[in-house]
RNA sequence: GGGGUCGUAGUUCAGCUGGUUAGAACGCCGGCCUGUCACGCCGGAGGUCGCGAGUUCGAGUCUCGUCGGCCCCGCCA
């Protein structure tokens, strides 16, 4: 090893050479990337974060000899001039390919074993393996460009925050377990025996019991910890742009956001019209069958009960007498395929749930086809084509339910015919806010009302003297951030009322005892004088994974784990010893 | 908890209705090569066909189980 080259600084960075340093003695460390040895000459590509430069050895047999050990993922010290680069032999696919260093000397500042899998390019490589050699994939250009934006993105954040006068408060990990909502990561603890803290689902408490504290304005980009099953777009931790405002209504906190994502888009170039547009939760349901719909397309969900009201299609007939209604969805051009294709989506409806699908289209001639022409005539579905005003070589499709049983159906075939129609833009940003969600639904499981959102968020005062007499009709002060049909943020305008946070309790079957002992703490703060407040938590995972355009949100995380919740690098979670455990008190 | 899908060389894959010695490309190792940048040419090594049972004269191929990756439903205030 050269000990004088090692000793030397980096002087420039693998990205950074141009024409104007010819000339220049430089040093450059980094990664071998890829050799090129012609014998007498060695190419050699060094890489860093910044990018890739071409060295040269040639004509001094000593550096050919240290040249021709090389191997890929090295890490070398490269010292000599730089020199242009002759007409013929320019490279304009790097920044650097104008120039070139001729190499005087090169020191190994570490060897590399052969790696798993070639870090020299994207080829292929299976997920399990980039996890396992997380850091060999890092150096990889699609997960060093994720990273990049994803600190870019975190910046815009802090900087957009800060100059909205935020302050950023760091909130406890180690925390109290609360009812509702997730399953806990939970640790023990070991001076207080048998007794257990939990990783935050999110730092809602404590973001409230800061503006209770007067600190106004907070944020925080903050790990959050949930104990339920995976997707491609859920971890168990997870990050979160956590806000919260006092003295506060809707608007401030959508206004602040607005700008936020603004200065986000700003990262990738893309300029985002404000203020967003706002849907309540019902328009996004009965129009588009969700409550995050996709708005880069329209395609709505359609009311065409009255078709059927007085129609001879019994099973329709009866569903609106009974209050649901029947729905229709317009496919734009899918009405030209064969009876088996549209047989196809019948079968993918019922996989999907639904107990049937209907499909009305046109023949060329304009006479009505339809899978239920006999049973509904042709009377109830020419009226359908009135209302739902398909084109001549559209598809309609009916479903019928109660309250959104069909608009949701409709809704999610919707989003598959958009996609395979080719109808949606993947150059829009479709952002807008869903706002006047319920504030609590009946769930099944539990036999009881629970929080939509969480049991802190303020009812809407026109509803609140329901919250007895019909709490389901109540509609709550929260709203949804929704990108392209993905909730990336949620959040609502909180009760800083005690009186009314335990109504709220009572009415969610948490008993005062219970309550007490649970977040006792944080109803006695509310006593204390509390600003009326409000915030939202951004997903910055899913955000940095949509403008990077991948698919999963492991791919914008430095070290995720797998659909079984496992670090395939460092093989966590893996059993501890005894001694461990009984410190803990978990063992005898 | 349930469903789907994948698992063959270091990597990405091919391997037909079960049949002789399981192939390709890239990578790796060795040799040659003074302007390459997907360098080129010559030669070579490299396999628990995820694992375990079963069916069969015979299993990479069929069956069952199991482990692992991914996707979805449930779940995720």
């Amino acid at each position: 090893m050269n000990e004088q080259a090692e000793a030397t600084r980096r002087t420039h960075t693998c990205g950074e050479l141009r024409p104007h340093h010819v000339g220049a003695e430089v040093t450059l460390m980094g990664w071998v990337h890829k050799i090129r040895d012609l014998g007498g000459v060695i190419f050699v590509d060094i890489r860093d974060r910044h990018g890739l430069t071409q060295v040269v050895t040639r004509d001094d047999a000593d550096l050919l000899e240290v040249a021709g050990r090389l191997r890929a993922e090295f890490v070398v010290a490269v010292s000599g001039p730089v020199e242009r680069r002759s007409e013929e032999t320019l490279n304009p696919k790097i920044d650097t390919g104008e120039v070139e260093v001729a190499v005087r000397r090169i020191a190994i500042l570490s060897q590399a074993r052969t790696p798993p899998f070639q870090v020299d390019e994207d080829t292929p490589v299976s997920e399990e393996l980039r996890l396992r050699y997380r850091y060999l994939d890092l150096r990889r250009p699609r997960m060093r460009g994720n990273i990049g934006l994803r600190h870019r993105i975190t910046m815009a954040v802090r900087n957009s925050l800060d100059a909205e006068g935020f302050w950023e408060i760091e909130t406890p990990m180690l925390t109290k377990s609360t009812p509702e909502g997730a399953r806990d990561y939970l640790v023990p603890s070991r001076l207080q025996a048998g007794q257990f803290y939990a990783l935050p689902q999110s730092p809602q408490i404590f973001k409230q019991i800061l503006m209770v504290g007067g600190m106004d304005r907070y944020f925080q980009i903050v790990k959050c910890f949930r104990d339920e099953d995976l997707r491609a777009d859920r971890q168990p931790e997870f990050t979160q742009i956590d806000i919260e405002m006092s003295f506060v209504d809707e608007d401030a906190v959508f206004g602040a956001v607005e700008r936020l994502m603004q200065a986000v888009f700003r990262q990738i170039g893309k300029e985002v019209d404000v203020p967003f547009p706002r849907l309540t939760y019902d328009d996004a349901m009965r129009r588009y069958g969700s409550d995050k719909p996709d708005l880069r397309f329209d395609m709505p969900v359609q009311n065409v009960s009255d078709a059927f009201r007085d129609g001879q299609f019994k099973v329709f007939r009866d569903i609106v007498a009974g209050g649901g209604s029947v729905n229709a969805l317009v496919a734009p051009g899918a009405g030209r395929q064969a009876r088996a294709q549209l047989d196809k989506l019948v079968d993918e409806a019922i996989e999907l749930g639904a107990k049937g699908l209907v499909w009305v289209r046109q023949a060329p001639d304009g006479a009505i086809q339809s899978s239920i022409l006999k049973a509904a005539g042709e009377e109830a579905l020419t009226r359908v084509v009135e209302l739902a005003a398909p084109g001549p070589d559209d598809l309609t499709l009916l479903a019928a339910g109660q309250g959104y049983e069909a608009s949701v159906l409709l809704g999610q075939m919707r989003l598959r015919l958009a996609q395979r129609g080719g109808l949606v833009d993947e150059s829009r940003t479709a952002l807008s806010w869903v706002v006047d969600f319920p504030l609590m639904e009946w769930s099944a499981t539990e036999q009881r009302l629970v929080s939509m959102h969480h049991p802190f968020t303020s009812p809407r005062p026109e509803d609140a003297d329901r919250l007895e007499a019909d709490p389901g009709a109540v509609r709550a002060r929260a709203y949804d951030l929704v990108l392209n049909g993905n909730e990336i943020g949620g959040g609502s305008i909180r009760i800083h009322d005690a009186e009314l946070q335990a109504r709220i309790f009572r009415l969610l079957q948490i008993s005062d005892e219970e309550a007490r002992a649970r977040f006792g703490f944080f109803l006695e703060a509310l006593q204390y004088g509390t600003p009326p407040h409000g915030g939202i938590a951004l997903g910055l995972d899913r955000i940095v994974a949509l403008l990077a355009g991948e698919p999963s949100i492991r791919d914008v995380m430095a070290f995720p784990k797998t659909a079984g919740a496992v670090d395939l690098m460092s093989g966590s979670p893996s059993a501890v010893g005894r001694r461990q455990l009984r410190e803990l008190h978990l063992d005898r």
